[in-house]
DNA sequence: AATATATATTGACACACATCGATGAATGAT
DNA sequence: ATCATTCATCGATGTGTGTCAATATATATT
């Protein structure tokens, strides 16, 4: 049976990891060191900077996007993450109600 | 070989379960309805409300309170659990600064 | 067309975890 | 002393998850 998971529940497993949070504060820095962009990191950034497989990696930024707390744009063969602090503020205040 | 897991990393994982995110929302009640004490519920309070065993809710007591969420206090044969809102607090803050 | 690059998908594996029934330990009541 | 109650522990079980190597897919470059 498949018990479908609540956004406030998946937000917070996203989260929960440890790697997934460091990512979260990679894409703070806003901006692929690489190219100049300044509208997101890609994937290989990522990876490039975390002790990660390209599978690994691949699978926290679609936990993450899946959760909604970053936004995927496929640019190319790239395809570059943002923040959406929206949501992670709505996260935030989700918590302090419900904690 | 066991990583011990970090502390926020820890309290996120508690949290991040919805059945014990229901039973903060219980503690928050503070106060055992079936003995009109103010300082806490007992386990078989928390059982009582939700569809989980008592193993179950022992186990999910002892996540909250190992991961400092909850405290607990031994009276009789009761055991009183009640929130620790400082903890909670420093959470939330690290939770901001962290997300 | 052929090649290189960025990412996704698949399959596998180990491990963590939520849950339960059964049992044990501690304590209060009779 | 016996019994009931509250909670913890143990063992089992199914499910989820983080991780990787291998492979596939998409796109750019040559």
């Amino acid at each position: 049976m498949k018990t479908t998971k609540d956004s406030l529940t998946a937000q917070m497993g996203a989260v929960a990891d440890p790697a997934r949070r460091r990512i979260l504060a990679f894409l703070k820095e806003k901006g692929c060191c690489s190219l100049g962009r300044k509208t997101g990191l890609c994937a290989c950034d990522v990876e490039q900077r975390m002790q990660l497989s390209q599978p690994t990696i691949s699978h926290h930024m679609q936990v993450l996007t899946h959760a909604g707390l970053v936004q995927a744009e496929k640019h190319g063969r790239w395809r570059w993450y943002r923040r959406n602090e929206e949501a992670l503020r709505r996260l935030l205040n989700a918590l302090k109600d419900s904690l």
